[in-house]
DNA sequence: CCGCTCCGTGAACAATGTTCAAAAAAGTTC
DNA sequence: GAACTTTTTTGAACATTGTTCACGGAGCGG
């Protein structure tokens, strides 16, 4: 009674993805995941390579579902009737802060992973991805003063990504047990709507 | 003939520094150190504790580094008698972005140092430096019509510098030999334009 | 039942952070 | 300066972790 190798490889991806949501991207130990994955050492190696691999693997199904995420609330938007600009980027936002929340442990290992090796191999299957996240934005941009300039919309989809990327992720440094998320909402409520007025203006 | 206690000490921050800089923070380990800087493994631990309070001084030097050159930007830009908010800010800006590409592989440690041990102690080595970051911008907003409304500078004050940090930290990450650094510049004077705009015509 | 292949296993290895008993150095007293 | 005490340095030894690989069992065709 053996597990076939897809049933294996997803034990791994299980219990890999509860010991960093408990302990962090530190807790991501081979025999901690083998033991709690139900196979030998040897067979995590087998299944999916080495550590660095499995890590990477688990980013992947993160980002994954942030962008996926993102689209439902994208669709949601859409499905509501909702065109105001400011609105729908602050529930864009609102949905990336709820993702980080609930995926805490998880989204600070994938940064931590990509900050750790500087001259690693370019990070395609981050970009990629990143890359579906800001066309959900510049969708949204489609509606303001920046029109149809597919390249100044391009690089609002990427500042305006990475804006509210800096805000939560700093503010959830900044303190654990206060009021982060209240923070995080009014700096992210003074970008956004300064940003769209500042573009109304332009 | 033996380094007294202080000069050892240096020694060893200085060849900490110089193996991140090289290697990452992989790189930093302790018997690398404890070679370069000329004392035995033990002498490390009794000199600075362990790796872990080792990478938190440099962390710190690191801050204050950026604090001075924070500082001295603001300055140069009072006696030059410059008094535009947006150019002030893109000035500041450009620090920042000028000093994370001259301690790229050290600034990625940092990021990378703060976000591996979610539970670990507030970092108020950390937020206490951030503070004084904050501050220099929210001085530079004193001129805007945020007025002195002070809570509210403070949250503009914070959300500025969180876009701004966004930004820098993903465009690096994104490509290491293309041009991120006109990538960063171009979203950062969106980011400052926009926002400058949105200020003024609120 | 034999031989063959495939695959999981976990003991063994290598690299790394950390400790601590012993040695060396520095300091103190006479 | 000698004898003794205190402080500091040292590096061998230990614990933990990622990784490998020779062994053995499970399935299968004949």
């Amino acid at each position: 009674m053996t597990l076939n190798r897809d049933d294996a490889k997803r034990q791994i991806m299980d219990a890999a993805g509860e010991l960093i949501e408990q302990g962090g991207a530190a807790a991501l130990q081979v025999r901690a995941i083998a033991k709690k994955a139900g196979v030998s050492v040897g067979s995590v190696y087998n299944i999916v390579g080495d550590i660095e691999t499995l890590h990477r693997m688990i980013n992947v199904q993160l980002l994954d579902e942030l962008g996926m995420a993102g689209t439902a609330t994208s669709a949601r938007l859409r499905e509501d009737g909702v065109t105001d600009v400011r609105e729908r980027l602050l529930a864009l936002a609102d949905t990336y802060l709820g993702f980080v929340e609930r995926n805490y442990a998880k989204w600070s290992a994938l940064l931590a992973f990509n900050r750790a090796r500087p001259t690693a191999d370019l990070p395609d299957w981050y970009m990629v991805r990143l890359e579906m996240l800001f066309d959900i934005i510049a969708e949204v941009l489609m509606d303001t003063p920046l029109g149809d300039d597919d390249e100044r919309r391009r690089i609002a989809a990427r500042a305006l990504w990475s804006a509210v990327h800096g805000i939560v992720t700093n503010s959830f440094i900044g303190s654990f047990s206060t009021s982060h998320e209240s923070e995080s909402r009014r700096q992210i409520d003074f970008l956004v709507s300064t940003l769209v007025r500042g573009l109304a203006a332009g």
